[in-house]
DNA sequence: TATGAATGAGCGTTCATTCAT
DNA sequence: AATGAATGAACGCTCATTCAT
């Protein structure tokens, strides 16, 4: 019988250090032989579990993500409407220290999905499904009441969406002009934007 | 005197010729072979106007800026207030394919920006004009008494800002999504909710 | 007992995958993962059968020419003199479809022979036994009056040899130029050479 | 103004280098490293001179095969008919000392021209000018008298260069069974048979 | 100043072989 | 015996930069 390893375990462990990488010098600066290094295996086993750079790349993304995603579904079950919209987007877009390696890999994506017609269909798939997690919370706090009706669910989520992808960058591009806590009183101010009256 | 122009004009065809390759494949993929194939001029020279590939990309990003600078200048001298600042956020914010390259050129630079000193320093100069630019337009709307007195500007300056860097990165990623009139209608929208009343 | 017999079928399978595997890409893009794979056996397993990659390469050879081999003898039980050795030159020279594979494996022998002493001391004795089989077919036509007696059985033997190798080498490089139709007739024709009046 | 260099003679001096290292180890085992070190050039320099491996592996077919279609222009220019034919394949068929690291090179080469489009179409191009010079000079032996005019110029060309290259094969694996005597003498007996009674 | 040849460190990736289970 | 994960040296190739002319 062979050696009986997690494989998810492992490419986790590989994940984490690309993040750590990458936001350090940036993707292409990341070479496989640091990964290796940083994760503390060996550069062979790392083909193993990555075909190229690239998946790792994904991977990385997918693991950040799915971080932030686990964060914000425990703010959902505990908040609902734009209470809940505030903490996803707050835990989204805010650029702290904690955060910014995930920001940085998250740019790092985005200019290959620029680029690249593989990433750019995972990116698509990403942005989706925020999008329609942004939209049925409005769609909530319009049942509520706590916003208009007569706004556009899906347009509003767009303009939110596009709102917090601005904030995020900036954020992580001028840690010292958009704090964190300039952060959060752009976004409150926009939702503040929504409410009914 | 006719020498210094030959500079600026090789200069420009360069960074012209680095803008299509960046737009094409990215930054990394560009080589510097590639950039004076493109431009039609010798390799070797390509080294006696820039000292490094990385300068090359702040002279492209430059450029491509530089031209945008000139055709808000143009609207700046036609209209004022709001109306003045509703052209400069189309213009800079809207990606429609004329724009893809200089978006994409963009991009590459905040990846950048992200990650060296040299290019952070260039981005702060470069947000800090626009900023002010807003800035000022905003004040000049309140003296008008088209936008709420009561808003900051300079916080207003900023929140359009991140906003239309994000207009500007998901337009860039979802040509399909955010169509250029998408993209007005969501500047349009944004900057319904500063006016009076 | 049914242990070796499993033994044995085992290395054929391999070598049979390898044999496939020579011909559609040559022997050092055959990787021993794709060796595994395509004999629908455990990449490991390999290891337990041939020490070396060079090792399962002797074997594919070993098992290519033993089917010939096996073919020849079914011939030499039915005919004699002349005619045996046509049939034997034709089964062992001619490159049909369905022969391809062995001739790429054999091709690939042979570079290997030319520049390692374990190949080469391999193709001697490979050799030696059909120079022996020509030699010895050429003495009998010779006492049946088929082939002038005047000549050198051993000289004619490594003639035809190399003659048949010659044939078997273009055979497979031009299929269009020469077919196995065209095959034959060269060896009929060198045959008829040798005949008697 | 640029260093000048003459390409052809840098191309020849690596293609040189390849050829002993090919002759050495096999074209797989020779490294583009070991090319550069045997050339006495530096290995970022051979990149500018050939795209690939595969390239340099086709210029050192075509500069040993040159040398030999020199050799061989010399005979013609001094001879005709079968004494031409003679010299024309002794020089081409021939193994010895002086010759083997061409023939390992085109052992290199059949092996590539029977996996490789791109090589099999060299291999095409270059036989077919060797069947048609030696077809030629058949006929003019037929013309001379020398050669049975019956024969089929074309057919026999073909079982000539069939045959001289299965010498040539024999001879580089076993040059202690097939001495160059013995393959001269071969190829005598061989083109006796063609003559007129 | 202009040119393009020269340089070599460094990259992603491969893969035969080993070895723990 | 069987499995497939682990290993790391080695490969072809790239390319910014330097420099001789």
């Amino acid at each position: 019988m062979p050696k009986i390893v997690d494989h998810v375990v492992q490419r986790a462990k590989f994940a984490e250090a690309a993040i750590r990488l990458i936001a350090r010098d940036g993707f292409e600066a990341m070479t496989m032989r640091a990964v290796a290094a940083e994760a503390g295996l060996s550069y062979g086993s790392l083909f193993h579990y990555f075909d190229s750079k690239d998946e790792l790349l994904m991977q990385a993304v997918r693991h950040s993500t799915s971080q932030q995603t686990q964060r914000v579904n425990d703010f959902s079950t505990r908040y609902t409407g734009l209470t809940a919209l505030k903490h996803l987007l707050c835990d989204d877009a805010i650029v702290s220290d904690s955060s910014r390696d995930d920001s940085v890999v998250w740019l790092a994506f985005l200019y290959k999905a620029a680029l690249k017609e593989s990433f750019s269909e995972m990116h698509d798939e990403l942005i989706e499904g925020w999008l329609e997690r942004i939209e049925n919370l409005i769609r909530d706090a319009q049942k509520a009441g706590e916003v208009r009706a007569d706004l556009d669910a899906r347009f509003e989520a767009m303009a939110i969406w596009v709102y917090s992808a601005g904030i995020s960058q900036q954020g992580l591009l001028h840690p010292g002009r958009l704090t964190p806590q300039q952060q959060k009183k752009l976004i409150g101010s926009y939702l503040d934007k929504l409410r009914k009256n």
